[in-house]
DNA sequence: CGGCGTATTGGACCAAGGTCCAATAGACGG
DNA sequence: CCGTCTATTGGACCTTGGTCCAATACGCCG
């Protein structure tokens, strides 16, 4: 769908080979980007357009399995699409586990790679909805002083004001300013959304 | 860790190769029980215990992979192990993709195996513990009237008793009753746990 | 030093949540 | 037809939550 937006990487040392998956990827209607090798795919900053990443699993530098470890240690989601001219049963297995996408042993039909491409990005398109939705509600929930962001932790963990107030030695009044001014920053009108929307942020309950 | 307490089914259709590993799964400590065909392990009643599933790929009725699918459409969440004389690639990648927690090449070593299974075991107690957790809440939410559960999903929203009055064509006072019944038969003090509580039992806010 | 933001609290006051006691009405099984 | 369960509501009453206005105290920046 979102077909026109979207990059595919591709890293691959064998040039011709290259060529052809770039000629293949555009004629499907991706927009390719190649590299010829890890550390060049590395030294790219990643944008923020829908992408994914055809893989070599045999390259001349790093190893494209550990790419993908390398990649993933790095916080990146990028969804990986493997290709391997001489790979084995449990090379893929080992892909897969590692959250590929797809594992396609040299020569695949180009079928077979449209197909795996449009998943992985299918995969992208989610993940950055997820990410982008966290990153909403954390950026909010950054705007909450110290104090309200422990008030919103023992509401949510769904205290009473009063309760609250001896855990933070303070009065019950203060906490209901607080919390009103939690709420109010949030935007949310209940504790339901509340408590919904700190999950969503990864808050934990308190205590 | 819960070895004694486990059963690790067999699929497998030579008869020697199964009594091998048979022997090789009781000398490394877990109970193994064998069939020699997928309709033979279909005919078996699930038991309760933590289990999984050590499937050969090429059985003489139904294919592996198809077997694991049919365990999937009838709602077990059964790990499966696959291993296979004359497997492929993609064959392997296939059987990841459809949720296999190893997929090995014969002839495997005995620690690949006992690794295997005892990753297929882990993966089988946390399934187990997730859904014991759901059954416990969803028994509770079944003690509840039509009606009570209506208002649950209500206030799990976020809406006021008022509100929830207009919606259901009642009186707020009603509401309070319904709610005060719903928390009390949840066993919960507050709106966040009863969030949380709706949320394990995959209860879907109203409207 | 003088604002500015944060944390804190008081008082008044209203809205919402929650409970106890009591009662009515319809449905359903025995 | 009776008893039970469920849904419903009224009234009284208390607790919590939440807001407005106002004020104090502390630390930081220019």
């Amino acid at each position: 769908m979102s077909r026109s937006e979207s990059v595919v990487y591709v890293v691959e040392d064998d040039p011709s080979f290259r060529k052809s998956l770039e000629r293949l990827l555009r004629a499907s209607g991706f927009e390719a980007v190649t590299f010829e090798s890890a550390t060049a795919f590395l030294a790219q900053p990643c944008d923020r357009r829908p992408a994914c990443l055809l893989l070599d699993v045999m390259l001349p530098d790093i190893d494209g399995l550990n790419l993908q470890r390398e990649l993933t240690a790095r916080g990146s989601r990028l969804p990986v699409v493997f290709m391997t001219g001489h790979g084995s049963i449990p090379m893929g297995v080992q892909a897969m586990k590692q959250g590929a996408v797809d594992f396609l042993p040299k020569p695949f039909e180009a079928a077979e790679l449209r197909k795996a491409i449009l998943s992985a990005l299918e995969r992208d398109a989610q993940n950055r909805a997820r990410e982008a939705q966290e990153e909403r509600v954390q950026s909010l929930v950054e705007t909450l002083t110290p104090r309200e962001k422990e008030v919103l932790r023992w509401v949510i963990t769904g205290k009473l004001n009063k309760q609250i107030a001896i855990a933070l030695g303070t009065a019950e009044k203060t906490v209901k300013v607080h919390r009103g001014r939690v709420m109010q920053k949030l935007g949310v009108l209940s504790v339901a959304e509340l408590v919904r929307l700190a999950e969503q942020a990864n808050i934990p309950p308190a205590v």
